[in-house]
DNA sequence: GATGAATGAGACTTCATTCAT
DNA sequence: AATGAATGAAGTCTCATTCAT
């Protein structure tokens, strides 16, 4: 059989990831054999060691795909021109991300990389990639504080943290009981942001 | 050595608890085989085996014992008179608790544990429990709001939801980070519950 | 603490070997524990290690008191004066005690030494006893045939085989069918006696 | 080594059978490991398990076996014209696979599994397969003693109880003492038939 | 004599990974 | 590139037995 194209080759790597998304949000990643992830593909065990070394390598590629994905989403928001407008357009995508269902099953993965990367030395650097989403905000935030639109004299990176800390927060409360009330958590960070920016 | 006294069953079962969170903080519930908690507990499988009746039950265990420590503390810290000293008062308490290595080992386990809910239907239960913590501090919040110390056009669930997201996130943030700066973020916290109660 | 009479010393023995007969009527040889045993005889572990080296010791003991009692039954009938008198006697005692609930629940405990006596070379010297068995049947037809009540032209011991084996198959088929009809097993059996002494 | 045909599975399970067909044989069969059974069929636990879930799914295979081999043996007995023919026929055939060797050592497995059934809730259905045995011979009475050729004023049922005692009380005899004389019973046995049948 | 918590060997089973085809 | 049966290390748990009290 012929080698296949790179394009093809992509289409086999998403083909197992997806399969292992979803296997590790339903049953949890360590839950999950290779068995699962096999069956769910519609592959068989040899097809997928031709695309991944072992398990690990899948779970690291998850993790990098979802943390990516998070690094971006921050950064559109923080690349409009002023804060107020920035926090506000940010809001907008974020809550969109956070009712999307798919997106839903997605951040239950998520939330076990964060997990795991505590005990897991392959999979911290993939989290501090996180941390960047940090230095991201932290500009964002020094930017604004510059300009007079946040208060001064709050450590930037104090803040910057409980922002954060807002959204991981709500993410892990969204995970353990997927109908909570977005709107009345709109409401209160929208109230918190005027406070700050009102200041 | 027969007889064990209700107090010296009690020793055993924190013998082995206390060998379960420590092995879960450093290495990961999942990572954890039941030789290494008999290992650290000095025991054999079989005297374990008296005590639990599996890994299970000592995840479970380990699980019920966090989160009632952490809801103790939220309702310790809502008895205060007015909202203003309990706020603060909470937020002492919290940074010592944040602050403490033997905690903060502790609640590597507690962030497991959150993830481990997602997936495991004997877990969540435990972390509805958590929902209990909601509803203290709720009650709090909404009893502030009639007492005019908090805005009343914000809604009391997501004011709450973002408050315990605020906890929790930087709980995250911590256990990735442990030489993270709490003193940033305790200025940021302060500076937010004043523009919060001073409106 | 005294040292128990004799008296006293048998009772204990008696009560270990009830329980563990009964444990293993209802449960099987192999899936009684030592901690069955312990909980119906109401002794602890230690108690019962100290009238039995072990599992091994309490099987033994309990096969040889089943094959005892098959034994002195089948003496019992045979020593009648002629053989179709002791035929008949036997017969009728046999009934009684198939039918006998307490002794059918024992008899489940000896279906399962027969088998295990195929493997264990410790138990086999036990059902060798019940060859014994064959001898005394044997002497007694032999007897039967010199008095000219037995035709003299079928081998003893292939009459003798055929006669315990009557008796083996039926414990059989009523172990594992309690509600069996005794009477026309009866009545079969009585018709081939007929047609032995008969000849 | 992918694609096994379904020839060469069925190849599989047998050796898997006959391994532990032969291990429960001398053994027996709760002193049989999987390891035992492994190690015997030269192959890998996780090679087993491909094909068995388990060791109790292995018991109950070789159980069915054992009973269907027996069933079809009565079966093909009672398919001669004359009763007494049939009788003779039977004994012959009966008789040689009492003195097979191979046959020998399964029928150690049988006992085991007459033993085990008393017990075990999985297992007794096969054995109640044994009970179809006893359809197949009764039929076969019943229709003799209407052909005139066993008397009418015996209970069919009994009769049938009666015969197939001395078939399983005989391979109970023989698997205690393999050195046994099969001829003496054969012509034990014969007699007993003619005593029958002439009535 | 009795207690019962503790021991630890060993059983069953799973599952990430390999490799002949 | 793909298949899937096979491997075997390692995990969880049981249970006959012991021994300090």
């Amino acid at each position: 059989m012929p080698r296949l194209t790179a394009r093809t080759a992509a289409a086999r790597r998403r083909q197992i990831l997806d399969a292992a998304t979803a296997c590790f949000s339903e049953r949890g990643i360590h839950a999950t054999t290779m068995h699962d992830i096999c069956q769910r593909a519609r592959l068989s065990p040899g097809a997928v060691y031709c695309w991944f070394t072992g398990k690990e390598a899948i779970i690291d590629a998850v993790a990098d795909e979802r943390h990516a994905r998070e690094r971006d989403m921050l950064q559109a928001a923080t690349t409009a021109a002023d804060p107020r407008t920035a926090f506000r357009s940010f809001l907008d995508a974020y809550l969109d991300w956070l009712a999307d269902p798919a997106e839903q099953r997605r951040r239950r993965v998520s939330i076990q990389m964060w997990a795991d990367a505590l005990v897991n030395d392959r999979l911290r650097p993939s989290v501090r990639a996180g941390i960047d989403q940090q230095a991201i905000a932290r500009d964002f935030i020094t930017a604004a504080q510059a300009a007079g639109d946040l208060p001064a004299d709050v450590p930037a990176d104090g803040l910057t943290r409980v922002l954060l800390a807002i959204i991981q927060g709500f993410i892990l409360q969204q995970a353990w009981e997927p109908d909570i009330d977005i709107g009345s958590y709109r409401q209160a960070v929208g109230f918190l942001i005027d406070a700050l920016t009102a200041t």
